[in-house]
DNA sequence: ATTATGTTTTTTGCAGATAAAGAACAAGTT
DNA sequence: AACTTGTTCTTTATCTGCAAAAAACATAAT
């Protein structure tokens, strides 16, 4: 409303998005559940609910009887709440900075300026601030007091050295996953991966862009068996890595991906056999060559 | 000065002190170095070296005549700031937040509240938000947007997971130390940690508290020959966790510390011997009971 | 040309304020 | 007794403001 915004309604209008779908789906006259169910139902504090309630009372859409709510009219395309007003500032942030990564391409000891981030961003230096100091964790940005943020990586060395632990947190885990029961929804669940992996193999033509997303479902699952919150977390990193690496190295992009499939049917293979010796092997071959597709990406992007 | 105290002077008042040690060794008389070399010796920016010189000639304890600046007077007690005011706020409440969970030993679930702990700590909110953010690298707490951060160990789940990972790491680091060149600095380190072993054991007795020190001193060494930044890191977070082990198992410290110095003196004698089976056994031995001792102390906390 | 000090500009660290969201309490209905 | 809605109290998310500290720009002196 006025000039000064505060803390931002983003759960206010993402619930009330909720609603308005939820509503789509009744006729008018139909009775409006109770704000009890409908917390449980959106995720949302009752607080919020009656925030919403009362909104959609104002705006015709319900009528506002106590206990007796009952739908007026259909919602309307213009009833909803533009998409981008339901996301918080702090993941706001997180996004542009991840653009910002990607389009700016820092390198090693590049200095990173709060309040430069926050002009770009459109959010004050605080939510900057904030998103950094989560973002610490991933061992590229570091702060020196007083003197802002330094970029870390993403250097040889860091690659190399994320691939050692990753090697290492693999393994453990693919041991553990051929440990799992056989009733486990984990072979399942690998089995749908493995069908996945021949389908975009007959497909590659087209849809080779696909193999990313499968890739990071496939190794999540492996690196889940472990049931270890730090190794299931160091995941988490991978896949940020990975992610602007695909954006990255363009080059010879289908060509990669179809070694990597093969690869990976591979390691499902043995996984599938349970022979902790196959699976060391083809586990090995396939993040060795993961790692050399890195590191090549990453000599072409130092070169120019 | 005014109430509404801001950004805080701590680099200020620990520079300044620094100057005053620096004075103390000087006659008056002497001529008093220029600011970039004050700068470059007291690590700090030329302001902050300006403010500082300043101060020091309001004080008496210089004269300020431009590029010929002398000392007048010797420092006196009185002149140095007192040493809680020469750390900065972010420092503050890292050190207080430690203490808290000490003291409160919060369980697994509790919640933790931001203005709650903003007052105990006598900082804004802003502050202790900070913290939190960085601290949650270390996978103990957990946020929940808009309802406040929640504990998530210590228990038995996450020694179990913190000590798989640190045998991953600790083997993988021993292998990489019997591996460095035997003129490398690491191994004068090694043997003087060994002497300090023997020294201790000697002394047991009435020493047996300073293990804890030497401890974190040889796995910090054996994890650097690593020299992966993610196994480095995580040993951090190692001893972060057998800081407040130390602090919480009291019972048969003595004994307990007696038998991990002889497990010590074994592995190092395994690592002089650079034979990779001994250091494997030996290890893991070590690795073992210290996982026993901190399971031990985990239990023992939570029966009463 | 380097190295000194003097001055101005920029950026960071932290407090404080406030709307939004959550939680707790109260009282009424089936 | 289990659920309603109504009300109040507490906590979080975010912005702004400002002094401290750093960095950049001048200019003077060896």
């Amino acid at each position: 409303m006025n000039g000064v915004a505060m803390k931002g309604d983003a759960v206010f209008k993402r619930t009330y998005n909720r609603a308005i779908d939820h509503l789509a789906i009744m006729k008018p006259g139909d009775i409006v559940e109770s704000e009890n169910s409908l917390k449980r139902k959106f995720e949302a504090s009752r607080t919020t609910i009656r925030k919403v309630l009362a909104e959609l009372g104002a705006n015709g859409l319900i009528s506002l009887d106590g206990t007796n709510k009952t739908v007026l009219r259909s919602p309307k395309q213009k009833d909803i709440f533009p998409r981008s007003e339901t996301t918080s500032i702090s993941v706001q942030v997180e996004k542009k900075f991840m653009e910002w990564m990607l389009r700016t391409d820092p390198k090693h000891g590049d200095v990173i300026n709060e309040l430069d981030l926050a002009r770009q961003f459109g959010v004050s230096t605080s939510g900057v601030r904030e998103f950094l100091n989560r973002f610490s964790r991933f061992r590229l940005i570091e702060k020196r007091p007083n003197a802002g943020w330094r970029f870390r990586g993403f250097t040889r060395e860091f690659a190399l050295e994320l691939f050692e632990v990753r090697e290492l947190f693999e393994m453990r885990s693919a041991i553990s996953f051929i440990a799992t029961p056989p009733d486990s929804a984990a072979w399942i669940e690998l089995k749908e991966i493995e069908l996945e992996h021949r389908k975009l193999l007959r497909e590659i033509a087209k849809r080779f862009h696909d193999f990313s997303e499968l890739d990071k479902r496939f190794h999540q699952l492996v690196n889940n068996a472990s049931k270890n919150r730090f190794i299931m977390d160091f995941y988490g990193l991978i896949s940020l890595i990975f992610h602007y690496h695909y954006q990255w190295n363009k080059l010879d992009e289908r060509k990669r991906n179809h070694a990597a499939i093969l690869e990976h049917l591979d390691y499902i293979e043995a996984l599938f056999s349970r022979d902790p010796k196959r699976v060391e092997t083809t586990c090995k071959n396939h993040l060795r060559s993961a790692r050399r597709t890195l590191l090549e990406s990453i000599e072409t992007l130092v070169s120019h």
